[in-house]
DNA sequence: TATTAATCGAGACGGTACGTCCCGTCTTAGA
DNA sequence: TCTAAGACGGGACGTACCGTCTCGATTAATA
């Protein structure tokens, strides 16, 4: 079903190669080492082909990165909220202190000097992390376990917070206790009240 | 007696030309388009002398940045915590709102592919932002205010957290209620039970 | 069936107005002033594309010369070997002796420390002229002027010899007795003798 | 007899060991590649005192390769014009196919874009030689070997012009046969005619 | 004997050019 | 019409030397 488009067709393998290219050089050489360049090369590319498609290297990376990180992270579900939490952020801070947590890293500085990087970044990685912690919210409130007036999104950047703080800013270490401590915390403020 | 000194001493001038140039060109044109030699130019200031005493582009703004920025934020110190750490948080988030906020975010974006610089950053500028911080909780359980068991540090992450999380991540709005109910959730966690 | 040729083809235009550049630069400055700087900015060109052609600024303005002064000059044919080699000679000198000797000059100096340089020299200047001279001696010989075992190339060694070499050591002019002389003291060593 | 120079007087040793330094470096990595920082450091020098005695390194190298190389030659004295000759000839080619000849070429390279290098290789290197010969060609003119109305700067010009002539600009060899045929040549446009 | 003045090592510095790398664009020929 | 190959102008990189300039230490002749 061609729609009259004339001429050679876009070649989405091309576009496969250039993506899983970028994708391998972020684990390889990482952001700062890689170019344009060496993404064509790498992809069997011409350098022309890359900017035809992406505003430049940010995007094709931070695109590379994202089209294959779509392996989602399961949304736990134990029936309660509190654990589930325990073990989404437990599951998001094991994979930050994977070689993935250096990349986002990388990816989340790229993004504060380009808007287009940043903006991809916020609606393909953040957003979509965001959206599964507000799915064990929800449960948890429809469950009855948290308050009705909790706000989600108060909650999640309580949460993820001192996680991305740790990772960004300070360096250190995103352990266990760590998580454990910053759950706890801040399920407290949202707990619906024992009687 | 030789009193170590020898051959021509460093013109201090000049080191604060240089660091005077990359703290300006990082207000005017920002980290991502600035050059060593535009740096030099302006410091009137060749190269080579910059490439002496740093090791490239990032390290000479950070420490432009942060030897400009010692204008410490006084500590504010009104008997309550909870009024203190509201005083504070809010004085943080406006500065971050102004224009130093982009600048800071830049640095931040370039210590992630830079160690030297993100050292640079920790312990000239994120550690002594905490210490001021944990003045205030020492008062405040010295005071009784406060458990006696609370973990400063780990407060410190609760309270910056959220805020360098939107800063840098979400690019949300850091308003003045979203500060209010960031202080109010965490004070909760270690403040003293009321009788 | 590729025929060979794929890509941007090179413009031959570009290396014209490099070539050009370097051959007025070497008027106008003078060799040791050139810098590949100067030449990319004169011919429009960057930098990147002379070194992709050449390997450093001596081969470019050696090309540079050797492509603009392909102006061979004539070899003279009287019908009498020592006029033909008084004329030859004196329009050297006199090309020596004009604006070309101080560049002809600064290029062998060139040539005493690059190799490459060197042997374009040789192959593109100083064999092409050996060769105009090679063609008034064996136009003599076949007249019968000169003896049958004249060895051509001795020959033009002692003839060119000395010019050279007042040119580049003693610096003493070329003036036209120096040039009859020369002349006619050589080519009595080659002359058939008068019966 | 002092004239009244007061202060510290220049120290010889500090001469000597630039000039040395410098004559060191042309035969280990040649004039091209040596600057004056290396040859500062090679004679633990200073730069700044190089640069009091001598106006660049062009001058520097020459002097040092001038004062080293004073081990003159013994100018021959067979009792024959045509056997001093020849044997001087000799003499000066087996130097010049040694290493010094590479030496003594990038000097004379050198000197054609650098008027001072080139005066100070003509006044104490070119014309040293040239009275040497001149000795010899005197002592035959006295002896009545010799034309009376030999003009010797015009024959020193065709003996040593084609030497130098293959040296610097054809780079063919100068071997023993080459020498034999140039000095015979030459001599015979000065030789009494035997009667 | 103290002063004075020049010499000198060390090394910082402004400046210029180097040769390289990558950017983003353009021009071909082939698919 | 898309693409690879690759030439190209442009700009910045980080380095190497240039020649100049402080410094402080050294060294003799002069006062």
């Amino acid at each position: 079903m061609n729609s009259g488009k004339r001429g050679r067709p876009r070649n989405l393998e091309t576009q496969q190669a250039i993506l899983q290219a970028a994708y391998d050089l972020l684990f390889e050489i990482g952001f700062a080492d890689i170019t344009v360049e060496k993404i064509a090369e790498r992809a069997g590319v011409s350098k022309a082909t890359i900017y035809k498609w992406w505003p430049g290297k940010a995007a094709v990376v931070m695109d590379g990165y994202l089209s294959a990180a779509s392996q989602r992270m399961p949304v736990p579900d134990t029936g309660f909220v509190f654990d589930d939490l325990l073990a989404h952020a437990t599951n998001l801070t094991r994979f930050l202190a994977s070689a993935e947590g250096r990349v986002i890293t990388e990816l989340i500085g790229a993004g504060q000097t380009d808007a287009g990087v940043a903006e991809a970044f916020r609606s393909r990685y953040v957003q979509p992390r965001r959206k599964e912690t507000r799915q064990i919210i929800d449960r948890g409130i429809q469950r009855g376990e948290l308050r009705l007036d909790v706000n989600p999104d108060l909650f999640i950047d309580l949460l993820y917070g001192p996680i991305f703080y740790r990772l960004t800013m300070t360096g250190e270490e995103l352990d266990d206790d760590f998580i454990k401590n910053i759950v706890s915390l801040t399920f407290q403020g949202i707990a619906q009240a024992k009687p």
